[in-house]
RNA sequence: GCACGGGUGUCAGAGCGGCUAUGAGCGGGAUUGCAGAUCCUGAGACCUGAGUUCAAAUCUCAGCCUGUGCUCCA
């Protein structure tokens, strides 16, 4: 089955083509680094992660690149504010970024240009658009005239131009501005004073936004490439406005063949916003949750459709993750390199066990075309989770070398699924993980081992009245215990 | 106003012409000294109206409700 994918621009799936064979030219639009990463950016990484994770596992070879916009308003403004370098400003928020993103176990992108690093290649390109008409030098600046290709007006947005030129005229009064129309877009900013300047054929100033997209996007692929995402606010006037620029200065329709854009995140029904003071910022709810469990929350949705984040979305996630974490441990703890390798010897005592195995091998199939199926983490979640139902049934039900085969199998089930392509599971080395390899837990380590083995003794003798009473203890400690049949384990509290 | 989405059980959230989604929560049961984990199992749903069809959450039309964009925003 071929990967579908919902392109904004034709407003359907369409089977997902690429223009050379097996290589997948990837941009999406980075952040303004003028302060911490918030669940928004989360979410629109995580999509794309997710996208980019789905498309090498299929076999392609991803070429991923993603900007970080480090010259902007809100970053003059920010810089300004705090009497801060804005340059210092930029370095540190790129590195929260890169930080939060690697918790959140996001692999990285292959380039991750800057926009200061291209002002020459977008002053060709304006210069080039002033040549072909599409553009003009007013006294503040250069601007593209939508007037000039006005047949590429609404692509992604479905807007009329015809509606809103009726409403056109009022709004460039007073603002200083000499450009003509209310609708066009900067391409280069002229010089205010304090501000950070580049030289151009213009004078001094500074690039508009939009431009910069076009240019790394053209730099790292040429005039055409696969995909294009980002958030879907950036529909407009951001995309839009690359439609323009690009389309004209290349003469290529379309310069972006699947362009792919990620819902949004609202907090308890109501948009995030600084002002609703409901801003979460990724460093702020890692504070509270394991990464891989906000990974899971905002991967179990379609990442078109708008997220609702609440307690409860959290509780859920946490404890699916548990399941998981479980099933995948228990696994790791049975399985054995040299056990025979399935389906072999005595088939007909091995019934269940075949038939487990081509069950999982159907949910397997379920999981790739959940992910074919225009990357639907949501659904593939769930053959992962019915995967560790069936998993955890023949763990109980199997033994001897049976089992040790199938928890290999299972391992390698899980971590080619919810492991590589949804990036849920820990290291190996980390689900297996003693307590006493947690600082935090190693600190209380000889305390909790010592109430650990009264309890055992009181356990032995029966004297449950005793042996409640330390396990009080230790869950006044923040420590939680569970008794299994090989003993009792014991871990920090959530 | 214009544009684009969405309305599925208590909640979250897939499916989008015929087939148990899934998970949390709730109800039984197995296991366990108890708890936890695990497994088995039950109840519970498709906004309204009309249409197409042998068959409609699923397609069409209308209505109602709701989210978002149209200004910087992932």
């Amino acid at each position: 089955m071929p990967l579908r994918v919902h392109d904004t621009r034709r407003r359907e799936k369409v089977d997902f083509t690429t223009m050379k064979p097996g290589v997948v030219n990837m941009y999406v639009c980075g952040v303004t680094v003028y302060d911490l990463c918030h669940l928004g950016h989360a979410r629109c990484y995580l999509s794309f992660d997710l996208i980019h994770r789905w498309l090498e596992k299929s076999g392609y070879d991803v070429n991923y690149v993603q900007n970080f916009t480090d010259i902007d308003d809100k970053i003059i403004v920010r810089a300004n504010e705090t009497g801060e370098d804005w340059k210092a400003l930029v370095e540190a928020n790129i590195e929260t970024y890169y930080r939060d993103m690697d918790a959140l176990n996001i692999l990285r992108a292959d380039q991750y240009p800057r926009c200061t690093e291209f002002v020459e290649e977008m002053i060709a390109i304006s210069s080039d658009l002033i040549e072909k008409g599409n553009a003009y030098v007013a006294d503040d600046g250069v601007y593209f005239s939508i007037e000039s290709a006005a047949e590429k007006y609404g692509m992604l947005t479905g807007q009329n131009i015809d509606a809103v030129r009726s409403g056109a005229g009022g709004r460039v009064q007073g603002t200083g501005s000499t450009k003509r129309d209310h609708k066009d877009f900067a391409l280069w900013k002229s010089a205010k004073p304090g501000e950070p300047t580049w030289d151009s054929p213009w004078g001094p100033g500074r690039p508009g936004w939009h431009i910069e997209c076009t240019a790394m996007s053209m730099d790292a692929f040429g005039e055409q490439f696969d995909i294009h995402g980002g958030g879907h606010d950036l529909l407009f006037p951001h995309h839009e406005a690359e439609i323009f620029q690009g389309e004209c200065h290349t003469g290529c329709s379309p310069v972006v063949h699947h362009w792919l854009h990620n819902g949004f995140v609202n907090i308890d029904g109501e948009k995030m916003s600084k002002s609703l003071g409901n801003f979460w910022t990724i460093e702020d709810i890692l504070e509270k949750i394991d990464p891989l469990v906000l990974r899971l929350s905002l991967i179990n949705a379609h990442y078109r459709s708008p997220i609702d984040m609440n307690e409860q979305l959290l509780k859920d996630a946490a404890k699916n993750h548990e399941k998981i974490l479980n099933c995948y441990r228990a696994a790791l703890e049975l399985r054995a390199e040299n056990a025979v390798p399935l389906p072999e010897g005595d088939l007909a005592s091995k019934i269940p066990l075949v038939k487990s195995m081509a069950l999982l091998e159907m949910m397997a199939q379920g999981f790739a075309k959940a992910m074919d199926d225009d990357f639907n983490s949501r659904e593939a979640i769930a053959k992962v989770l019915a995967a560790i139902r069936e998993m955890g049934k023949m763990f109980s039900v199997l033994d001897g070398d049976d089992v040790e085969a199938f928890a290999n199998f299972a391992v390698e089930w899980l971590e080619d699924t919810a492991g590589d392509v949804l990036g849920i599971l820990p290291t190996r080395d980390l689900t297996l993980a003693e307590p006493e390899d947690d600082p935090r837990k190693a600190e209380i380590a000889d305390e909790v081992e010592e109430l650990l083995a009264r309890r055992a003794t009181a356990r032995a003798a029966k004297d449950w009245e005793a042996a409640d009473s330390i396990r009080e203890e230790l869950n006044r400690l923040s420590v939680e215990i569970i008794d299994t049949p090989n003993g009792t384990t014991w871990d920090l509290a959530p």
